[in-house]
DNA sequence: AATATTAATCGTAATATTGCAATGTAATTA
DNA sequence: TAATTACATTGCAATATTACGATTAATATT
């Protein structure tokens, strides 16, 4: 196999779930915190930054703006990304409600 | 390839990443969330509430288990799991750091 | 002791991910 | 118009993930 059975979970399951998984990679942990620090959005300054081709930053970008974390707009020859607030907000909300489902240690284990 | 070069990335960055990639599937997170809510740890219960194989929950326990989220004890015949306390708040500490960097749309795009 | 129950592990098939070189595309500059 | 710049896309190769049947290991029950 190796093809995740979505249909036998919630909406809610799986939309966290991809946007957990767009979030799991360190190079787009490091990409989403740059564009975070450096407000003003950047461009094609992450490919000196990190250490990855250019073409392996333009798939962790399109991963990201795939599932609606970023967005990005064109700036003439450059492209300009930029957190997605409302989708970011989203994440922060539901990503919560997640894990403060958690209330401490009950009596077992 | 297809071999993550975490040598590039912080500890953080690759320690985050690696909890919400064991976070990232719909099972796993439908698991953690029966382990919270029926407070008093669950065991094989688990595969009768998702639809999936004996074989495939226990492989989902494992994986959260090896990034440190629930923890097993062994009663009897069964195995108990839950949450594990503080691994559980640091992922919280530490995603509510990642993800509160952003402080709202900046003048651009 | 024989059998049943619970869960872990193994082996395998199908599919997904990661990374990069090479190439393509579109706007900018010379 | 030709060359340049900035990204995106394509096409691999290597590796990882997902799922499950079958088997194994350990404890409980009869």
């Amino acid at each position: 196999m190796g093809l995740t059975k979505t249909e036998i979970f919630t909406e809610e399951q799986n939309r966290l779930a991809t946007l957990l998984k767009a979030l799991a990679h360190p190079a787009r942990i490091a990409i989403l915190q740059r564009i975070m620090v450096v407000n003003t959005c950047i461009c094609g300054d992450l490919v000196g930054e990190l250490g990855l081709a250019q073409a392996t930053i333009s798939q962790h970008l399109r991963e990201l703006k795939n599932v609606g974390l970023i967005q990005g707009t064109i700036e003439g020859v450059s492209v300009c990304y930029c957190i997605h607030p409302e989708n970011w907000k989203l994440l922060e909300l539901h990503f919560g409600e997640f894990i403060r489902t958690y209330k401490g240690p009950a009596k077992c284990c």
